[in-house]
Formats: structure tokens, sequence, C-alpha cells
DNA sequence: CATTCCATTTTCGTATACAATTACTCTCTA
DNA sequence: TAGAGAGTAATTGTATACGAAAATGGAATG
């Protein structure tokens, strides 16, 4: 079975975004190895990829730990990804699939359901959300992007965003998905563009109004 | 020795980059473990890197080969590259220290020695080159964007794009760092943002005349 | 002669054992 | 009591062996 690495990757990026591994938690090879069944050598190839999509940190002979979101430049990472998924939007403007705009939809009268009910479906909420911002990137058509974006979209997820939406924010967030499909039905890029780098912001600002930042030095 | 992965790492770097790697080779973990001087655990392990820097493409079961960017959307890596250097250099102009900028100086003035003085010293170059980006990126002062570049500027390295340029668009290619040198003085985000672009939309320019694009399809 | 199927070989995926490094604790001393 | 040091435990890094999947080559068949 070519995927006790891919078995490892999941659980372990599992635990890190269900905060059962909070931030600066260690990442201790051997644990894995019980938690996941299977031998230290996938889980260090699941632990690298972890890494490298920005859900963890690593120091040489030290392992890996959660990230700490908190103690790094979270308006630096969101300008990031705000440049990176605007651009990527606007690629998909002119290149998305109406299949893949149907999905979008069907995505986004998920994640309305869910809203409105008031139970808590916060965890498949996000997962739809992940899966709405993915189809967008891939729709881009550019593999390098998709790759790039994995890491400034993955590590802002130990965040858990949309868990913090007041009920206002929760609609206008809904409203951007419907725009953003609007958008694109248009084949306008520039709007398209215009609208991910709104909903990006206005997710920094739920972010930022929770977590104190450290102050420089 | 915690260095085995990395010692791999950069002989297969080394091999990739000079072209004795070409586009489209094999990455065969026995024949790179008899290369390196090392077992394949470390082996595989700087594989995994080296994909990721995108200096090569994995396939499950299939293993790893050297990246063809000839078959690849250039045009896409390089507006990625454009918005990602762009936005460091004007992260770095409020941020660079004067050391900093006094090391860009050195290399910079070493550069152009080695094209004034006519024997190839394209290698040497290409060095002092990666390093002036690299100075930049760390100067802007954001771990994730270091991360996230590596993505967009290691794969265009086969390409060996120094070696391409004519007489005058070294000269040009020179005069633009000299201007980001100013601009960092300056402290002029906008300035030193539109100065990266300029230099790297004219190494595409370079690149385009050199590679025939497959057609889409 | 092209094609398909099977055996062989090659190569990757995983498990485990050992080496090296780092973290920890306890003791001894000032 | 605070601090330094050595010895021990915990953890990561590397090597190697085995198992699984895929590529290859050749023979049989239409």
């Amino acid at each position: 079975m070519a995927r006790a690495s891919e078995q490892a990757y999941e659980r372990i990026r599992a635990e890190i975004i269900s905060g059962r591994f909070p931030p600066g938690h260690r990442l201790i090879e051997a644990d894995l190895t019980a938690l996941c069944e299977v031998s230290r050598t996938p889980v260090r190839e699941a632990l690298r990829r972890i890494v490298n999509e920005g859900l963890a940190e690593f120091s040489p002979n030290q392992g890996a730990q959660v990230v700490d979101l908190a103690a790094e430049d979270l308006e630096a990472l969101y300008d990031l990804r705000t440049l990176i998924e605007g651009y990527g939007a606007a690629r998909a403007a002119t290149r998305i699939s109406p299949a893949q705009i149907a999905e979008l939809e069907s995505l986004t009268g998920l994640m309305e359901a869910l809203v409105d009910g008031g139970v808590d479906g916060a965890p498949e909420a996000a997962g739809a959300n992940s899966r709405f911002h993915r189809i967008i990137l891939e729709a881009a058509q550019s593999p390098r992007l998709l790759s790039v974006a994995s890491q400034v979209i993955e590590a802002p997820l130990v965040l858990r965003t949309l868990a913090r939406y007041s009920p206002d924010e929760r609609v206008r967030s809904m409203a951007h998905h419907r725009e953003l499909i609007a958008a694109f039905r248009a084949g306008d890029s520039q709007w398209a563009q215009a609208v991910m780098i709104s909903h990006i912001k206005a997710a920094f600002t739920a972010i930022r109004r929770d977590i104190v930042q450290p102050g420089p030095g």
C-alpha cells in the first residue's frame, strides 16, 4: 500500500486542524507512529509535507512542532494570501468550466444551510470552504500556483476562522462566495480578483480582532 | 552528522542546475545513493525537498524526474514570480538594513566584473545573482515569503537565464540591480516593486525568445 | 507482423535496527 | 540556594532489509 504516508499525513493534519494538537505542540515521531499505526519512515515523510505546507515548523535534530501563528507576522501572511489567491481568482475567471461553477454553487448552498441551521456545523462548513477555494485554484490551471497557494492557505486553517465569525460576518462571507460565482459567470478577472481580495481581507480582520500580535522584538 | 540529507540535496540540486541531469531525466534513488555516497533514506528526503522547490516532479511509485519547463506554462510561472518577488522587494524597501544594502552592492560589483571580463563566468554570476535576490527576500522579513518564493525561483534556474542574455540585456539586468539598490536606499516600496517587476519581465522575454512553448492541448 | 500475456527485473514504499545528537535530571560544589 | 557538570534518557538521523508495485522483455497467439 502506497498510502501509509498518505494516511499518516491526513491523520496528523486532522489532529492539528481540529486543535487536538495545539499550537506549539511537539510532534514526536514515536507518538505519531502509535497514533497513525505506521512506522516512522512514512511518519517522517508526512511530517516534512506538513512542515512544507506551513502547519508545523521544523528544527534540525529537534523535530517539528505545530505552528503558532500568534507568534508570526499575520499581516504578512495574509498579504501574501491576498496576492496569491487574488491572482488565482483572476486566472480562474477566464478558465473555469461550467461544471466547476456548478460545484462552487453546490458548496455555497451547503455552507449556507450549515450556517442557517443553528447547530454547530463548523467543521463541515470549514471543509466545504476549503474545497470552494481549492476548486478556484484548480480552475486557474497552473500547477505551480496550486502548490504555492497551499503554503499560505493551510497554515491559517489552525485559526478556524469561520468559527470566529459573527453572524453578520458569516452572511458577508457567503455573499462573497455568491459574488465570486457571479464574477466567474461573467468571465471578469478583475471583478473576481477584487471580490477574492475583499473576502480574504475580511477574514484577516476577524482574526486580528481575536489574536493579540506580539510587538516587534 | 545531521547533514547526509543536506549533502544529498546540494549534490542533486547542483547536478540539475548545471544541466548534467537534463530536463526529463529520471532521478533513480539507487543511482543517487551511489552519487551522493549516502543511503537511500536521506536521498529520498533530499528528493522530496527538490520536488517541493519545483526542480523535479514526482509520480507515486514512479519516482521523480527533472522538471521540463518547456512543457509547462512559463508565463504563469513568471507571472507568479513577478507577483511574489515584487511584493518582497516592496516589503524589503522599508525593512532592509545598511549591511544588507552593502552586500547587494558588493554582489552587483562582482557580477559586473564577471560580465565585463570576457571569460565565461556564467555559473559564478548565476550564484551571485541568486544571492542578490535572496538577500532582498530575507530583508522582507517574512519567513513564509521566503519559503513561498523558493518555489518560483528555483525552478527557473534550470533555464540558466543569465547565459541566454545578449550583451545589451546583461547591461540592462545590471542596471536593474543598481536601480533596486537606489530604491532601497530611498526606502521607496513602489519604486523597488516596479524595478523588480521590470527585472523579471525582462528575464521572461529572454526565455520566451529561446523556448518554444507547446500549444494548448 | 502486430498484439497480448506472463515472467523477470527494476524501482519505489515500508519496517526495523543502529548511531548520533539533544534534552533532562541528579549530584556535587561554591 | 544557585550553578555547573556528568551521566542517563529521550529523540532524531541514517543504514539496511524486505515487500509491493510498476516497467520491461520475450514468447505465444491471432
